[in-house]
DNA sequence: GAGGGTGTTTGACGACCATCGAACGTCGAT
DNA sequence: ATCGACGTTCGATGGTCGTCAAACACCCTC
């Protein structure tokens, strides 16, 4: 059965600032953001050979779980996986043009 | 003398978004940034005060460094003291919506 | 129900960071 | 020349972070 990831997802009007800010200040989670925000949706595993990280399962596992609580993307198990998701909106909300901002950057000015 | 501060403002194509993310995610100089965009320009112990950062001068200049090497702000020596500004052009041209991004969210969602 | 794929958790380790106080250098004014 | 205001630098301390490997839990399929 389909289902939420209860109690990890903050409400939109609990999303904080510099909490947004250092999750998205890892060059590792920042690349796999982007990604996300090219592919739309997509499974963990899938995503961490997408972003071309060179990390291994077990840490972006954990940078999954900061991006998670900082309130910048979605979890939904669906079947036997996780799909992942920006929370566009919500951020979109709290932060007007951070997100695009952070997604329109050249790539340039990366790494 | 009026003069630069040689060697510690990168140029432009230096700039580097997890390092400018990194440097605004902290709490104290995301508000130092933020009085900093309200005042226009403002030599360090006074923004010290005006942001309420509730720390020592040792430290705000420790902050002070990182933003100025991130490239977020500019430092100029007037006189006695640094008159500090933010590098709105270079982030603009670098990072486009960010730094207004950043300046607009609203207060509650900083802390 | 056995097996393979998927992702999490735990413990550990090294690196980095924010903070402070004290000492120092510099500038303008007295 | 001396003084006070301004800001930096240094050393130390306590906390947080990114990374890994190993072990675990879950789900789907055969």
């Amino acid at each position: 059965m389909d289902a939420e990831i209860t109690g990890a997802h903050p409400p939109r009007a609990e999303l904080r600032l510099p909490k947004v800010l250092a999750a998205l200040a890892d060059p590792a989670r920042l690349r796999a953001v982007r990604a996300l925000g090219r592919l739309g949706e997509s499974p963990c595993t899938e995503l961490l050979h997408a972003a071309e990280l060179g990390i291994g399962r077990s840490t972006f596992s954990h940078h999954q779980k900061v991006l998670r609580e900082a309130g910048i993307l979605h979890a939904e198990i669906r079947g036997a996986q996780r799909v992942l998701t920006l929370r566009r909106d919500d951020l979109d909300a709290c932060f007007p043009g951070l997100l695009d901002s952070v997604l329109a950057t050249d790539g340039k000015y990366l790494d």
